[in-house]
DNA sequence: ATTAGCACTCTCGCATCGAGAGTGCTAAAA
DNA sequence: TTTTAGCACTCTCGATGCGAGAGTGCTAAT
C-alpha cells in the first residue's frame, strides 16, 4: 500500500516524464511542483517506488521513468476521471450532425476526431450487426448480365452485391424472384435461409445462395471496415524515432489480424461504455511493447457495435486521450442508435 | 551526351546502390562486376559523371551516390523495359479472379499486391466515374423514417444513401415514386436533373434534389476512395530511419489534399496507360523529398478511371516497381472495361 | 521522520587518434 | 590519345580518454 506521499510523488513523476520525456530526478521535482518536503525526503521514496515496481532508471545516475506498472496504478488510481471540456464537445457533435447521416463518414470523422484530440493514431472499426434477419431483397439489372443485388437487414445494415448471370435476364422477371423470395425469407437469419427448400427456378436457387452467404460473412471477421488515421502522430513521437520500434506499432494497426485478435481479446469482448487501457502491450503483444492503447466499445445493444480506439507511446497524455475515445464512443452509440429507431 | 562506358558505370552504380544502400566506390565496382578497365578509369570516367550531376559524393573520400538526376536517367534510358515474371501475372491475376466482382476488394486486393509486389507503400484510389448518367433508382424503407435510396448509374456505378421522411411512408408509395422517376430521369446527367421542372409531391421532390446533388458530389473530389497498403515496409528501408523523413513521407499517404494535388498534377493529367515515375518530390512537393512515386492511370476510357502507385526511398527496385504498377493499373483496367461491357 | 551534506557513479559531449577506404593527380605505359 | 599504376591526400568512423554535470544513496545531524 501506498502513502499518500507517494501517490504524490508517483503521480508527479508520471506528469512530468509525459509532458517532458526526460528522466525526472528529485531535486527537478522539488524545484518545480512542491515544496512541502526535501529533494532527499523525495530519493528515499523514490527508493521505495523503485522496489515495488512502479519506477525504473535507466541507468545509476539518471532520473526515474514510470515503468508500466507504474503507468497503470496512476490510470487506475491517481488520474482521476475527466471529461472532454463542454466546448470542445460541442464542436465535435457539431461537426458529426454537420455530415449527415452517413456511415463511411462518420467513421471517417470519428478516426479524424480521435486522432486530431489525443495526437495519436486512431482507429475505428464499422459497426457489425449482432443479429441479422433478411428484411428486403432488391434486385437491379446494372448493365448486360450484372445484377446488383441489395439487401436490407432487420438491423437497417445494407448489403450490396454483384451477381453474374449466365444469360441476360430482363429487369421485370428480376422484380418478380425478388418479390418472392421477399415473401419466403422475411425475418429468417442465415441459417433460416440456407435451410429453405430447393427453389423453382435455377435463378431463385442462385439469388438464395448468395443471400445466406452474405449474411454469414457479416459474421465471419469480427471487426467491420477499419479506418485510420494520425498515423504520422506517432512517428513524431521520440520513442519512434528508433524505425523498428514505430514499424512494429504500425503493423499493428495495419495487419488485419494482429488486430483482430487484439479487438476480440479486449473490448469485444466486453460490456459497452468502459473504456479500456493497454500499457505495454500487457504481456501479450510483443509489437506494443513500447505502446499505449486506449480502446472502446460503442454500438446499439443487441443491435451492431464496433470498436473505437488510439494507439500512442506509453508515455501519453491518458487524461485527454481516454475522455477522448469515451466521449466518441458515446457519441457514435448515440448516433447509431437513432439511426436504427429512426 | 555520355559515351557507352559512362552509360555502364552509371548504372552499375546505380543498380549496386539499389542493392546495398551503401556509397559504391571505384575498387568495388571492378572488382565486382567488370574487369574490362581499372579502377583509375572508372575514378575518371566518376569524375565526369560527378560534374555532369548524375552522382554525388556524401563526402570527400567516400564512394558515389547516384543524384536525382542520375535516378531519373537511369529510369529513362538504362533501365530497359521490364515485364512482371509470366508466373507471377498470372498468380496475381488468379487472385483478383477469385475474390469475384466486389469493386471494394478489388481494390484492397490491388493495393496488397502492390505492397507486397514492390515491397513498399501503395496506394490505390477507387475510380472515379467521367460521365455518369441516371440509370435506376430505388427507394427502399428500412426501418421507420429511414429511407435507403440506391442510385445506378449509366457506368455501372452504384451509389446508396440514407435519407431521413418527415413522417413515415409504405414501401408501396416509394416505389411508385421510384418508378415515376425512373421514367422521368432516365439518361440525364447531374445538371440535367437539376433542371427538371418541379415535381407534383414533396417527396418527389425531396428525392430529386437528393439524387442530383449525389451525382454532382461524386465529381466534387478528384479521387474516390483510398486504399492504402504495406506502410510498414517504407519504414524498414533504411533512409527512413530518420523518423522525421517517414514522418513526411506518410504525410502525402494520410492527408487527402497533398494526395489529390500529387494526383491532379500527374497521373490524373495524363492518358491512360502510362507509368509516370516521380524521384525526389521533382521540386514541387517537398514532403518527398528523399523519396520515389510511381504512379499509373487506370479505367476504363470514358466512363471511369482512377490510380495506382508506390511510395519508396528513391533508392528503389524501379525496374520490379514500374513492371508491377503498369501490370496492376493494366489489369485494373481490363476488369473495369470487362465489369462495364457485361 | 526529515533533511543537509557528501562521496560516488554513470552518462554525455568533446577532443584525440589511427585505421581504412576512396579519391584525384601525375607520370608512365599502351 | 587513352588507359593505368602509383601515391599522397582527405575524410569518416570507431575506439579511447577525459571532464562536467546530474542524480543517486548513505550517513549523520536536526
Amino acid at each position: 500500500m501506498l502513502s499518500e506521499r507517494q501517490k504524490l510523488i508517483l503521480a508527479l513523476v508520471i506528469r512530468d516524464y509525459i509532458d517532458t520525456a526526460q528522466p525526472v530526478g528529485s531535486k527537478h521535482l522539488v524545484e518545480n511542483y512542491t515544496s512541502d518536503f526535501s529533494s532527499a525526503t523525495v530519493r528515499n521514496e523514490m527508493v521505495t517506488l523503485t522496489e515495488m515496481g512502479y519506477l525504473r532508471q535507466p541507468h545509476t545516475s539518471a532520473g526515474r521513468v514510470p515503468s508500466e506498472e507504474g503507468y497503470r496504478f496512476f490510470v487506475r488510481q491517481l488520474m482521476g476521471h475527466t471529461e472532454l471540456p463542454a466546448n470542445t464537445q460541442r464542436t465535435i457533435v457539431h461537426q458529426f450532425y454537420q455530415i449527415g447521416s452517413d456511415m463511411d463518414h462518420w467513421m471517417r470523422l470519428a478516426a479524424s476526431v480521435l486522432a486530431h484530440q489525443a495526437q495519436a493514431a486512431s482507429l475505428v472499426t464499422a459497426p457489425r450487426p449482432e443479429t441479422a434477419r433478411f428484411k428486403h431483397l432488391e434486385l437491379i439489372c446494372t448493365r448486360g448480365r450484372q445484377v446488383l443485388m441489395v439487401l436490407v437487414l432487420s438491423n437497417g445494415e445494407v448489403l450490396q452485391q454483384m451477381l453474374a448471370l449466365g444469360e441476360p435476364v430482363m429487369q421485370e422477371q428480376l422484380s418478380g424472384v425478388a418479390d418472392s423470395l421477399n415473401l419466403i425469407c422475411r425475418g429468417l437469419d442465415a441459417d433460416g435461409i440456407a435451410r429453405l427448400p430447393a427453389a423453382t427456378t435455377a435463378l431463385e436457387q442462385d439469388v438464395i445462395r448468395l443471400v445466406a452467404d452474405e449474411m454469414r460473412r457479416l459474421h465471419a471477421s469480427v471487426a467491420g471496415e477499419l479506418y485510420r488515421d494520425g498515423l504520422t502522430h506517432v512517428l513524431a513521437e521520440p520513442e519512434f524515432g528508433e524505425a523498428d520500434v514505430a514499424r512494429r506499432a504500425l503493423r499493428v494497426l495495419e495487419e488485419r489480424p494482429l488486430l483482430e485478435d487484439l479487438l476480440t481479446r479486449t473490448v469485444l469482448a466486453s460490456e459497452m461504455g468502459g473504456v479500456q487501457v493497454l500499457i505495454g502491450g500487457e504481456g501479450h503483444w510483443e509489437e506494443l511493447r513500447e505502446c499505449s492503447v486506449i480502446l472502446a466499445r460503442y454500438g446499439a445493444p443487441g443491435l451492431a457495435s464496433g470498436a473505437v480506439g488510439v494507439l500512442g507511446p506509453m508515455r501519453m497524455p491518458y487524461g485527454r486521450s481516454i475522455s477522448t475515445v469515451r466521449f466518441v464512443a458515446g457519441l457514435l452509440s448515440n448516433l447509431l442508435e437513432d439511426w436504427h429507431v429512426e
